[in-house]
DNA sequence: GTGAAAAATTTACACTGGAAACATGAGTGC
DNA sequence: GCACTCATGTTTCCAGTGTAAATTTTTCAC
């Protein structure tokens, strides 16, 4: 994703590459000032171009910021991946995932929050749409692995939509920072320790086809 | 909380009860127009004063918010309490309290978003901590029941951070329209029906302090 | 080359939250 | 009764925001 201008040589009228540069800028921006303090018009300046020249290419902010949250949620499936090995097995793959979820929201907050953040971006665009689903498809293919589905009733898409809920649960609360200040002194838990403590979670060998969660003694 | 002037009378200089009143009159707005248009200027409008009146009591925009979400809280902390019936078991009374959460959210989207974002309110502030404090210990109670806390290494928070993340995450989603427009049209379910399919999850007397949960078959 | 369309700019507008100076009136001490 | 004080609101102004419309510049197809 190269996003300066296409040759370095000096200012042209036209960009060459603005919309690539744009989302660039802004993920900057979002890091460095926060997203509410993000402004279209900032992002152009850093650019170095008028602000209404994204309107050209994204109509207007929420299509800018709904690019630039497609592209949070690429990282964000590569951020899922990146700790998955093939040779581990489901419980230590699920592990990696959750880890790799958390990390990457307490990492980029800003980035975050837009993502999921129904107001500010257009989730019915194909393109953030397309990128959000392959984000969750990575912890769906782990919780098919844990639940083959054969239980009926709809136990796949619940088991999807119960580690999903944990694991998103989790990192939003830690994110805004709910888990640390909590009523009397709630210390933060890694969600990984979360997993991890679950004692009959399968040891890591799938020998049997059933996950129970002993929570207390 | 009567949010009008003091006597019904023509208009006068002093409202008289001004700060119940624009945190009531955001409360309105809120629902009507959504989190992300509503502005402090249109809040001070309805109650019929200037934009700048609510500065002498919330000091700024983050002031006033703030003072929404606590009073966003407080009604949180009745509505996870309001399916709460004393002679049901420790599961049922949590599946109320689950229930009253996720239910809350799709009630008033605007105003949960706003009460768990770090952006928009202080959560610093004394009112708001100790609100969010109270509401967060109803789910606490309930987790406590269920794991008394005798496992040792910190099972007990465990538990309710377990609990809390699960129903806010699923909250959280719900809320932004994750669930409803999945990858391959993943269907929504309650969060009722999450915990009620755990089938071992104590049948509603407690003869056994041990949560099992069996997702597979 | 020429003409059409894409890409950026300039300008203007309605709106936002905040700061500063001023007006009002409720309450207190005498 | 009366002045003084100070919390409470208002007026005015300002920098900043996103968007729309008209205009300029460039690229590309023919």
């Amino acid at each position: 994703m190269s996003a300066s201008p296409l040759p370095d040589g000096p200012r042209r009228y036209h960009h060459g590459n603005l919309k690539a540069a744009l989302v660039e800028a802004g993920l900057a921006l979002l890091e460095e000032r926060g997203l509410a303090n993000l402004s279209l018009r900032e992002i152009a300046a850093r650019v170095g171009v008028s602000h209404t020249a994204p309107k050209n290419h994204f109509g207007s902010l929420k299509g800018l910021l709904t690019a630039i949250a497609a592209e949070g949620f690429r990282r964000h499936a590569a951020a899922l991946e990146a700790g998955l090995r093939p040779e581990d097995g489901p419980v230590e793959r699920l592990h990696a995932a959750a880890d790799g979820y958390v990390r990457f929201a307490r990492d980029h907050p800003a980035l975050f929050r837009l993502m999921f953040s129904a107001d500010l971006c257009n989730h019915e665009d194909p393109d953030l749409s397309a990128a959000a689903s392959a984000s969750y498809g990575v912890l769906a293919r782990l919780a098919e692995r844990l639940a083959p589905g054969k239980g009926g009733g709809g136990g796949q898409t619940r088991m999807e939509t119960l580690l999903w809920s944990i694991v998103h649960g989790y990192a939003m609360l830690a994110n805004e920072g709910q888990l640390a200040t909590g009523p009397e002194g709630n210390p933060v838990h890694g969600i990984l320790d979360l997993f991890r403590h679950w004692p009959d979670l399968g040891g890591s060998g799938n020998r049997r086809n059933r996950v129970a969660v002993t929570v207390l003694s």
